[in-house]
RNA sequence: GGAAGAGUGGCCGAGUGGUUGAAGGCGCACGACUCGAAAUCGUGUUUGGGUAAAACCAACGGAGGUUCGAAUCCUCUCUCUUCCGCCA
């Protein structure tokens, strides 16, 4: 959620970024809506005044029947108008609701996914000098995954994972916890990227929950309408389509000390996603599931702090993805492509032999003070003024999708997949699978 | 899932329906004392709205109700603790 009184001071130039995000928004009757709701808090906080004081004077003596009698009438107005209060409010959440975050001055302005930006290429799509397969002909044969019997078990997008696979995915998740949580791999990214201004703090793993209840959804604006969600029946829970989810509302309603700030943490969990509207798109191999693993980063900074962070995030993706020698490359999303909340966004593609082309693998995202400011997460800065914080999540790895990437990119003709040599430690010295 | 009890400020903890936005203590900040520190003493220490600043309004887990007046009474709900049941 946008501040209500940025929305009044710059009214037209929020229809301007909402319409280039390709939200509709009324700004007039949100505006009209925030008049009338002043208009009547007014009146309220007048009746209440006079309230107070004939509650005051009967803390001295007995209330006369005349005070009595007035304050009657007092609750009878105050009634009235607390109900038309109500009414406009919350005809006036659901409006402001719908503005979107304002977009960072360098996103780039497009009305569909098309107009991101490719904003550097790193790597050459690898060579082979046989014809490439695609992850699936591959994992099929090896019996890394199993589709057919998860169809039978749970329907279409499952898939049972199996055997070097999964200990390859175990790999890089020990490999990756070990890169983040250790401060000077921290620095050593820091000072490669040559970043400044940012924290050499590590990040701390967390296992979160997997389900989370319907407001700390909405205040974190990721609950769309519902569809691409699943809904536990019978409760107010939802399974979380990313650890962003449940990581960035973990300290809602909490005022943080500036000390503690950057607050990084590298959540792992199982993301569930109902896919709706992909139908029929990518049901080959494991790219879009319906349930898939994921280690996320997410962070709280100060105002200050908040753009650097998300540099920050952008360069550890970049450091991740050399470290397996992938050949990939920087989109800077377009203002239609960022997301409501975001006031950045930047995704990462990586190239995939098997089917000539690059897919998508990360997602770096910049919130400011959007989500902080309904989830109410805050920090008391050091001279004590308390302000909200920014929040930061990007991906560390899409575990399926980076598994599809390792063996389109490390297959070998005899269909075995070179391990690349970061994640050789973490697979007990195994050199191909 | 069943039974009982409890939810108050950063923490502990008072609070007969009317000087309680909240005693007291701890912690913290500043000051005094000291060569310095400890101890001691003094002052300050919730958040949001509102204002040029004030006045003022709101909030004692959440929602609703009773009352001229609610942290205090009633209803529902959530969470926690203990006991029982079940269980990795």
């Amino acid at each position: 959620m946008l501040d209500i009184k940025y929305i009044r001071e710059n009214a037209d130039e929020v229809g301007k970024f909402s319409a280039e995000k390709g939200v509709k928004v009324d700004v007039d009757a949100l505006l009209e809506n925030d008049a009338k709701m002043r208009e009547l808090n007014g009146r309220l906080e007048e009746l209440r005044k006079e309230r107070n004081e004939i509650a005051e004077a009967g803390k001295k003596a007995r209330p006369t029947e005349e005070q009595i009698a007035r304050g009657r009438e007092l609750k009878v107005e105050i009634e009235e108008i607390e109900k038309e209060f109500k009414g406009a409010e919350e005809s006036f959440i659901k409006l402001i609701k719908e503005v979107p975050n304002k977009p960072w001055d360098d996103v780039p302005v497009g009305h569909t996914e098309d107009e991101n930006v490719v904003a550097e290429t790193i790597g050459k799509p690898t060579e082979f000098d046989f014809e490439p397969r695609n992850h699936w002909d591959i994992a099929t044969h090896k019996g890394w995954i199993d589709k057919e019997r998860a169809a039978k078990v749970t329907g279409a997008r499952f898939a049972y994972i199996k055997g070097d696979l999964v200990k390859l995915q175990m790999a890089v998740i020990n490999w990756v916890m070990k890169v983040l949580t250790d401060r000077t791999e921290i620095e050593k990214i820091i000072e490669q990227y040559g970043l400044k201004d940012v924290s050499n703090k590590p990040f701390e793993p967390v296992l979160p929950p997997y389900m989370i209840k319907t407001e700390m959804y909405d205040a974190m604006d990721r609950l769309g309408n519902g569809e691409d969600r699943y809904k536990i029946e019978g409760s107010d829970l939802w399974l979380q389509g990313s650890a962003e989810h449940v990581l960035g509302s973990m300290y809602a309603g909490e005022i943080l000390e500036e000390k503690d700030l950057p607050m990084r943490m590298l959540g792992y969990a199982t993301s569930f996603r109902q896919e709706a509207g992909t139908y029929g798109k990518d049901m080959e191999g494991i790219i879009r599931m319906h349930q898939f693993d994921k280690l996320e980063m997410e962070s709280f900074t100060t105002a200050e702090q908040g753009f650097n962070e998300h540099l920050f995030f952008v360069a550890i993706q970049r450091y991740l993805l050399e470290e397996l020698s992938l050949p990939y490359r920087v989109l800077q999303k377009c203002t239609f492509d960022i997301g409501k909340p975001n006031a950045r966004g930047i995704d990462m593609e990586v190239w995939l032999p098997g089917q000539g082309k690059y897919r998508e693998t990360h997602t770096a995202d910049y919130m400011t003070d959007y989500q902080a400011r309904r989830l109410k997460t805050r920090v008391r800065k050091a001279d004590g003024e308390v302000e909200l914080i920014h929040t930061n999540d990007a991906t560390a790895f899409a575990l399926g999708r980076i598994l599809i990437a390792i063996i389109e990119n490390f297959q070998n003709q005899d269909m075995s997949v070179s391990i690349p040599a970061v994640l050789r430690p973490f697979m007990y010295g195994q050199e191909t699978i």
